[in-house]
DNA sequence: CTGAAAGCGCTTACAG
DNA sequence: CTGAAAGCGCTTACAG
């Protein structure tokens, strides 16, 4: 707070060490070595003498002095940083893979740029703030992202691309994800193998993403016993998808199970299923969701291994950023079902007469 | 993955568009002026002729230039950018900071850069990244952090800096958060005024944070009602607090009631009582969690106005690295109790035979 | 092993 | 209103 020379005087440019950072000349000096000595004494590693190295150093230490980042940026012409664009801070999921990230970069020396995928911003906007500033790759986390024909293939074509929470393999990039239309059919044939025949998919919403595959692997599955697959898309503003699940709860009154496709609508779809005082409802989720074995009943989830993905993610990214090269490629984490209850129960009531079986 | 030229073959120097990003230069050549007019123009605001800006806006757009930021940095000194050292980014509580904090930045043109505060690393270690690019200012978001003694004291010498979730009025920094005491204390009151006596307090550790002061809210409530507070602290591994959740409340079976401090806790405790089959504990918590209401019964807790914290705080930030000067500022946004249900019902069981009043 | 010098891309007084 | 020139702090061939 006090970034001037408050009596206005200026700097007579003799006196050792002013307000300002220390900068490599006043090590360099304060050493009595060039500063091309003090650069490589300080990074370059090879080729300094020991006794010079540890003096640079002291100077350094003394001095308070740390690189100016900007500086070396320029003059490398690429950055050691790394940019992290993604779809919701808020949500948990996305929350892992930034603590995941943020670790895997710094442990390799990079600062972490973030930036919000989404949200109303053009693609172009989110990731100016990443371009100019010369990243060394892009880390991308988002469920929405990846059409082959967007702006992340331009990208893609100059930096090194990961696409985390991928809806599939990507054709220009490399990608990691999971099997989403698997998922979806685990937790329906979960249902399934209870007896349910009337069960309601609920997703957020139909923008190519990977709960619209996990729809379809629930789709297929219902299909595939005979049934009438059924689904309703309660949106992506939080505040609302309380009240649109209690709606799909009763437009579909018939339903004994419900599969919700993502953690976004678990919440909404419990809340509503307890004021309604519905408790004769199965359901089974994608994701975990904390304290999900404090509902009543706990609830049964698929869960995937998000640490492992966000990991990952970092390993991809550096491997290219190091140089490696060769085409897109797609990796998929594991996924777990935890059974916890909410699934395991047979229809409370029997098939209604309309069942097509 | 390009990143060389193949072929081997150096480029001429003529050709108008390499593999490489345009500079100002190129784009002031395309437009036939200087490299201070097209500054100018691109960025300046004042001083240049609609016509030459039109040109220089037009050869920029042809060769998708957008500026170094590296260079602009190091020329002006100062970084569009903050920093946003966070505690940890995969509690929902913070991760709401960070879309605060990015869409607050972003709208005022600066790129966000994240570290971690805290979980083993050393402060210094944490905020080197920021210091070492130049970051106009700081967000610090850390229930635990800002002794007076700190690194962080030092920072805000130099740097603006606000605190987030801040234990109390810094003397060092603007500051925001809650009267965690006071939170302490309703939540207390609200167990009482139902008739609850044996009271138990859990919090997460007493690394001196928000949650300390949550407990002396509780204690200091318990003592003026003539009752002994008693607390237990889980940890902060989320993985351990269910059995530590599970352990406080066998060496505390004649509790009725139970105050958790943050949601860290709540989660753990709310398993804890679900796997004990316990359903005669009164819960009130700190923080809404996700579906709280879909809990048996539905948890009644004191919220955050957490977005108006996010939003307050990057106002404060900007206000000084807009030159704002001043004592350190603190201030409290709002809580507010939701009772859902879960607090309010009366002991199951009559105080026992040690009860002190 | 060490140093003098060039230059990364930009902005900004300073002249005109 | 426009341009020539300096310089931000650093790294890195290039000599020695």
């Amino acid at each position: 707070m006090a970034h001037q020379h408050p009596d206005g005087a200026e700097p007579d440019g003799d006196r050792p060490a002013d307000r300002e950072r220390a900068t490599l000349a006043d090590v360099a000096r304060a050493a009595e070595v060039s500063t091309s000595t003090a650069s490589r004494a300080l990074h370059g590693g090879a080729g300094v003498s020991e006794p010079l190295r540890e003096r640079v150093n002291g100077a350094a230490a003394a001095l308070g002095y740390h690189v100016n980042v900007s500086a070396r940026s320029l003059r490398r012409g690429r950055d050691h940083a790394i940019g992290l664009a993604v779809e919701d801070f808020t949500i948990p999921f996305f929350g892992r893979i930034v603590a995941c990230v943020e670790r895997g970069a710094h442990q390799r020396g990079h600062a972490i740029i973030i930036t919000v995928a989404g949200s109303g911003r053009s693609e172009a906007e989110s990731v100016e703030p990443l371009l100019s500033r010369g990243v060394a790759g892009i880390v991308v986390a988002s469920g929405t992202a990846g059409a082959p024909e967007g702006y992340l293939a331009d990208i893609a074509e100059r930096l090194p691309l990961v696409q985390v929470d991928a809806v599939g393999p990507s054709t220009f990039s490399d990608s990691i994800g999971i099997d989403n239309a698997a998922a979806g059919r685990r937790l329906t044939e979960h249902l399934l193998s209870y007896g349910h025949r009337e069960i309601l998919f609920l997703g957020s919403g139909t923008a190519a993403s990977t709960v619209v595959l996990r729809e379809q692997g629930y789709a297929e599955t219902m299909v595939g016993a005979g049934l009438t697959p059924r689904s309703a898309w309660l949106g992506y503003e939080p505040s609302r998808t309380f009240e649109s699940a209690g709606a799909a709860l009763e437009a579909h009154r018939d339903v004994t199970a419900v599969v919700s496709g993502v953690a976004r609508t678990t919440t909404g779809l419990l809340t509503a299923l307890s004021s309604l005082g519905r408790r004769d409802v199965a359901v089974v989720a994608m994701d975990d969701i904390a304290g999900a074995d404090g509902f009543d009943p706990p609830l049964t989830v698929i869960e995937q291994d998000v640490e492992a993905m966000g990991d990952r993610a970092v390993e991809l990214l550096f491997e290219r950023i190091e140089g490696a090269s060769g085409p897109p490629r797609h990796e998929e984490v594991g996924l777990s079902l935890i059974t916890r209850g909410s699934g395991e129960r047979p229809p409370s009531r029997l098939p209604t007469s309309s069942d097509p079986v």
